[in-house]
This record gives C-alpha cells, structure tokens and sequence, in this order.
DNA sequence: TTCATGTCTTGATGAGCATCAAAACAGTCG
DNA sequence: CGACTGTTTTGATGCTCATCAAGACATGAA
C-alpha cells in the first residue's frame, strides 16, 4: 500500500475480497480448507469443525465462492472445496507490494 | 492460509483488521497516507480527495486507528495520520506465510 | 420409484455499518 | 477574551449482513 495511489475502481474489488475474509468462521474455512488432506474438503468435514448451523456454512462457502477465493466441485454425493491458485497472494501483494515468492 | 488450522481467537483478531481494511474509502485513504510526502498526511488533505462529508472520513480514520493500522498526531492546527510499521506486512504473512521480505 | 443423505436456497429476524447534519471540542490568531 | 478553522463526536436513518428454521434440490441406494 506505499505505491501509487488506489484508483476507485480497484479499491471497490479489493474491498470486496477484504469483506469476504473480514469474518472469523470464513476466515477458519479457507484455513481448514487450505491445511486439508490434498488441499480440498468436502462441506462434512467443514461443518462439523463449527458451532453454527449447515446453512450457515453453505452460506459463507457461497461467499468465499463469489469473492473467487474458492472453488468446489461435486463428486459422487459430496463436494469438495478448494482454495483458488493465487488468489490469496493477488491480496497479499496488493497489500504490500514488495514482497516476492520464498 | 496454508500451515496449520486457524485458531478461533486469531481468526476472530484476524476478521477485525480485514474489516477495516473491507471499505473502498479507507482503502483509498491508506493509499493517500502511504503514497503522501513523507508517508504522512492531514486529515484536509485526505479530505479533498473525496464526495463523502468530513465526519465520514473521521469516521474511517478512527477504524483504521482502531484496527492498528494507522496513527495520528497533532502538530499545531493540523492532525498528521501515517501508516503503523509492518501493520500491514502482518496481515500478508497470515495470508501467505511462504512470503519473505524482499 | 421411494427413501435416505448431503447440500443449497428461501424467508425472517436482529445486529452492525456507512453516511450525513448538527453540535461539540481543540488550537490559532487578533 | 472572541472569532475562526480544523477535527471529532453525537444522533438518526437506511442498508447490508450473519444466523437460523424450514423447505427444496441433487445424488445414490434399496
């Protein structure tokens, strides 16, 4: 955030991602997600690590889905959720922009 | 987001920073601070560069004084705002923590 | 087809947030 | 002190969001 300044435009889509990770159960979801057997895990395994209702978890899913941060597909009767390649570090470098790969 | 499960109570630290962070308006304004003269700015300053009334930008800079990432002294009639150091390299490396300084 | 399971959508409710106008506070200058 | 500028706080309003219960949809099995 030291580079030039932030057009409107992109400060609306960069605040839409914040907003999708700005909520602690969305926030352990792309954790869970990301920490998984594979890098993938099915709506089950999801749900059963919360207090909250299934809905409720279909319903941040489905955020973190519009935000591109996931993707999921469906497989027999399960679907499984995995992060989007480089979505995170698209926002991690709009947040500091020097900084390179390990 | 790839090493071990987010704890409930990072999560949660986590989801209030990138709600500050999750409005156009404060990101914009921590743009104009980082990219200002000195990596400062007055709050007249920030106020011109937008359609929104002065209480609103009040209104964010608290936010963002609030969530940590920036802070303000006065200096005779004016208040100076500046961008907190590695405030925002922390929120990197939660996202992607194979990242290193350039 | 009928049933059972997994996931999502709908509808409703309560909490939180962005915004502004008006008032209040802080500091400078005459 | 009094007037003025810069900044924040207060109060109110409309909108968005998180959550749940209930129902709907999709898939596989009997």
């Amino acid at each position: 955030m030291t580079g030039a300044a932030l057009s409107e435009a992109r400060a609306v889509a960069l605040a839409r991602v914040f907003k999708a990770l700005a909520d602690p159960v969305r926030l352990r979801l792309l954790s869970m997600i990301g920490a998984a057997e594979g890098g993938q895990a099915c709506v089950c395994e999801l749900t059963a690590g919360f207090e909250v209702s299934g809905p409720t978890i279909s319903h941040h899913l489905k955020v973190l889905r519009e935000a591109g941060l996931i993707e999921g597909d469906r497989r027999g009767t399960w679907i499984y959720y995995r992060a989007v390649p480089g979505a995170l570090d698209a926002v991690s470098d709009a947040l500091v922009p020097n900084r390179v790969p390990a």
